[in-house]
DNA sequence: ATGCCGCCAACATGGCGA
C-alpha cells in the first residue's frame, strides 16, 4: 500500500497540479494539508472520478486536511482529540482495503510556531503535546499506524541548507526539536531516514530569494509508523522534482510503501 | 532589520506562511 502525504498549499490553486501527480504517482492513500477551503469547496469529484474516497476537515482561508483513499476509509476523527482547536488541523481514519490488513492513517497540519517566544510557539508547543499523548494512546492498540503531515519541524542540523540561519525559528528550536524526540521516542519510525541515509533529504523550499534554484531547502514533512507498520515498510521518497513545477506548492509529496 | 513570493478575501492591501 502507498501511502503520500502533501501539502499543497490551496487545493483550489494547485488543482491541476495534484490531479497531475495523483495520476503519476498512483498512491493508494493521501493526506493534504493546508487545503485552504471549506469541506463544500473542496473539488471533491474531480478526485472520486480517480476512484479515490474523500474525507475532508475543512477551514475557510487557512489551514484545512483530507484524506483520500482508494480503500474503504473508516472510523474518521476530525481534530486532534483532548485539544479544543479554532484550526483545522488534523483528520485520522482508518483504511479498511478488502481481504487485507487495515492501517489506521493520521494526516497533520502542525503549528508553525513563529514568532518565538510567544502566543503562537505556546500553541505549537501545546499541539505537539496533545499530538504526543494521541499517539501514545492509538500505539496501545499495536496497529499499523501511520502519522504523517506537514510537522514544522526540522528534526537536526542535517535536514536544513544553513542551520545558523534558523537556529532562532520556531522549527529548528531546541524545545521544538524536543517534542518531535519525544514523539518519535514513543516507538516510532520516520520512513524516509529508515530508507535513505543521506543528508539534505528536503520537502519544502521557500518561495522567495530563489530557495527553490540554490536548493535551500528544509525538511518539515514526515511519515512516521507504528512498530507493527515499520516492519512492513518496503520504501519511502520525497518526489522533490513536484517542486520544479508551473506554479508549485513550496511542498513537495512525501510517501511511502508497505507491504500487503 | 526588512523584504523577497504566493494564496486568500475581496477590490486595496493586510494576514499568514516558514
Amino acid at each position: 500500500m502507498k501511502i503520500a502525504t502533501w501539502n499543497v498549499n490551496s487545493v483550489k490553486a494547485r488543482l491541476d497540479s495534484v490531479l497531475t501527480w495523483m495520476k503519476q504517482a498512483e498512491p493508494d492513500v493521501a493526506g493534504f494539508q493546508e487545503i485552504k477551503c471549506v469541506d463544500d469547496a473542496f473539488p471533491r469529484f474531480e478526485f472520486e472520478a480517480m476512484g479515490y474516497k474523500v474525507e475532508t476537515h475543512g477551514q475557510k482561508t487557512y489551514n484545512g486536511v483530507a484524506l483520500l483513499s482508494k480503500h474503504p476509509i473508516e472510523d474518521v476523527t476530525r481534530g486532534l482529540p483532548g485539544f479544543a482547536d479554532e484550526q483545522a488541523r488534523y483528520i485520522e481514519a482508518l483504511i479498511a482495503p478488502k481481504g487485507k490488513a487495515a492501517v489506521r492513517v493520521v494526516c497533520l497540519y502542525l503549528p508553525n510556531g513563529n514568532p518565538a517566544p510567544g502566543d503562537k510557539y505556546d500553541y505549537k508547543l501545546a499541539w505537539m503535546e496533545a499530538l504526543q499523548a494521541r499517539v501514545r494512546q492509538l500505539l496501545k492498540w499495536e496497529e499499523r499506524l501511520v502519522v504523517m503531515g506537514d510537522y514544522n519541524v526540522i528534526p537536526a542540523a542535517e535536514d536544513v541548507h544553513d542551520p545558523a540561519a534558523w537556529a532562532k525559528d520556531a522549527l529548528f528550536l531546541p524545545q521544538s526539536r524536543a517534542a518531535w524526540r519525544r514523539l518519535v521516542h514513543l516507538g516510532l519510525t520516520d520512513a524516509v531516514r529508515a530508507c535513505n541515509r543521506q543528508p539534505h533529504q528536503y520537502t519544502f523550499w521557500d518561495y522567495q530569494g530563489g530557495a527553490w534554484p540554490k536548493n535551500n531547502g528544509i525538511r518539515i514533512d514526515h511519515i512516521l509508523l507504528s512498530p507493527q507498520a515499520a516492519d512492513r515498510l518496503e520504501e519511502a521518497g520525497i518526489d522533490r522534482h513536484v517542486r520544479g513545477w508551473d506554479k508549485a506548492s513550496d511542498h513537495v509529496p512525501v510517501w511511502c510503501r508497505l507491504k500487503g
